[in-house]
DNA sequence: ATGGCTGAGCTACTCAGA
């Protein structure tokens, strides 16, 4: 089973970029963040002509995740934290991998810049809520799947210049160490333990050159719950959508498990 | 280098992103 995240940055605005990806690329399902629009101006037909059911959470010019899947999702649910600005950053559901029930959490994290403002403070408050609640269902023994834009720059080898990043909302150590948390309750860095030293991205500014220059980042991120590690297949980062025209900044993460 | 670009909402410009 092919799992896809992939912030379109606007799924109106990309719509045939995701549409042609989907076509080459063939997920089961893929998870979108940053769709920027209300569902009643969510492209459902569009990914119902390649075949794909929506499961959307959208919000009015930002935010926004879905759920694009050739199979249906059940159990699926918009309210997994109290998020006291109403904002559209999480939606869940369930899958079935043989035996396995599995949760899938699909994730938009604040970015949380500048940082000594209210955008930060709200960034740290939703991880917290956000860990207790996964923390929550860990102790129930539930296969979880956390994948979507984290927002955090889980280690230095994960940004081109981290010297840059250590004083802003997705390099500090405080934002750095609700990751270690978040693994900690029983999750790994799919990417990081398949690839120990590469140095890959998901994010590049579309300003100043970046993409060219390889300035980028790795906060785009998929873990999976101690008891499905036997389940890894692959993870790969697909840098061809970041090259397209009217690319996204980040480029989609395509996890396979079996 | 707190942004050199991009998108939404809207029609001039702000807000947001990372």
């Amino acid at each position: 089973m092919k799992i896809i995240s992939w912030n379109v940055n606007s799924v109106r605005a990309r719509i045939d970029n995701i549409t042609n990806y989907i076509k080459d690329d063939k997920p089961d399902i893929l998870l979108l963040q940053e769709t920027k629009t209300q569902d009643e101006n969510f492209p459902y037909e569009n990914f119902e002509n390649v075949g794909y059911n929506s499961y959307i959470f959208g919000q009015k010019s930002y935010n926004g995740v879905a759920i694009i899947s050739k199979l249906p999702i059940k159990n699926i649910s918009k309210d997994f934290i109290k998020d006291e600005k109403k904002q559209a950053r999480v939606i869940n559901g369930e899958i079935q991998l043989k035996k396995k029930k599995i949760e899938i959490i699909n994730i938009y994290v604040p970015n949380g810049n500048p940082i000594n403002t209210e955008k930060y403070e709200y960034k740290k408050n939703w991880l917290k809520k956000f860990i207790a609640q996964v923390k929550k269902k860990i102790s129930l023994g539930s296969n979880i799947i956390i994948a979507g834009d984290f927002n955090i720059i889980p280690e230095e080898i994960d940004v081109y210049d981290f010297k840059r990043y250590e004083n802003d909302a997705l390099g500090k150590l405080e934002i750095r160490k609700k990751f270690r948390e978040l693994l900690n309750v029983g999750f790994v860095d799919v990417y990081r333990i398949k690839n120990k030293k590469k140095q890959e991205y998901t994010f590049w500014d579309y300003f100043a050159g970046s993409w060219q220059k390889n300035y980028g980042m790795r906060i785009d991120h998929f873990l999976l719950s101690n008891n499905l590690i036997e389940n890894i297949s692959s993870i790969n980062i697909n840098k061809k959508p970041r090259s397209k025209l009217k690319p996204s900044d980040h480029t989609p993460i395509e996890l396979i498990i079996n």
